[in-house]
DNA sequence: GCAGGACATTGACACTTATCGATGTCCGAA
DNA sequence: TTCGGACATCGATAAGTGTCAATGTCCTGC
């Protein structure tokens, strides 16, 4: 059984303490960039919900190293999972930690929900 | 009656165009930083939900000049309202703006509600 | 084993950003 | 009117980040 980890106190539910906003921080540096946001609800949106590298280049209008790059920026924050098959990297969105963060921004503290933060802590 | 702003589509509800991606990544770039939340946080967790520059430059521990910078960051993204007395300028969170973006990062589109985005696009 | 394709990594460059000291602007008190 | 305090702006600097071409690694098919 995987460990529940809570998520930190929401940002407007109190004073933050420093390790809480340098991780909030460090998620939320990963979303904010228009590449990586197109990427990844691009890959959200396909039938599959996932893609791989070879797919991504040309929406995004980038060449490989640079899409490489965000992705692998986004997998960091965990809210991309990475699945290799054969020579392809196919990559995958990961609604949970999508949620983790958007709880740290809740403008009131959330209900109590068990394994709501799955995935870590933001 | 204030005109209702729709914001953005959810991140992972379909494909973002561009300039949703960069209104949202924009929006997001003012919050990814440590001090910022901090700030943000700290004036939300006062009393009277505001307060004044001089009273932040201390607990954020930085100086003066670089705690207003951070200031007009949040203010310019709409996070912030900014209202001088007298000689003091004060700041007080504006939850609903933080509120648009979260509806911004929801996994699942939102139910329909009036006034959800007020403030604004993300 | 070899050739070619998919993806990651490296190195370099331009651009942005966080920070501070110095200075400017505005307000209230004397 | 003058002085001092609160805040913003400016200029400079150091650190971080997005981008690409070149190169490296790993897999598949021949």
């Amino acid at each position: 059984m995987p460990k529940v980890v809570p998520c930190c106190p929401p940002v407007l539910s109190g004073s933050l303490d420093e390790s809480d906003a340098e991780a909030l921080a460090s998620s939320l540096k990963a979303l904010a960039d228009p590449v990586r946001l197109r990427l990844l609800s691009f890959i959200a949106a396909q039938p599959d919900r996932e893609a791989c590298v070879c797919h991504l280049t040309q929406p995004a209008g980038l060449s490989q190293p640079t899409v490489s790059h965000h992705l692998q920026v986004l997998h960091r924050a965990g809210l991309l999972e990475r699945e290799k098959r054969g020579a392809w990297v196919y990559y995958r969105a990961v609604p949970a930690r999508l949620e983790a963060i958007r709880a740290a921004l809740a403008t009131r503290p959330p209900r109590k929900r068990a394994r709501a933060a799955v995935g870590g802590r933001v």
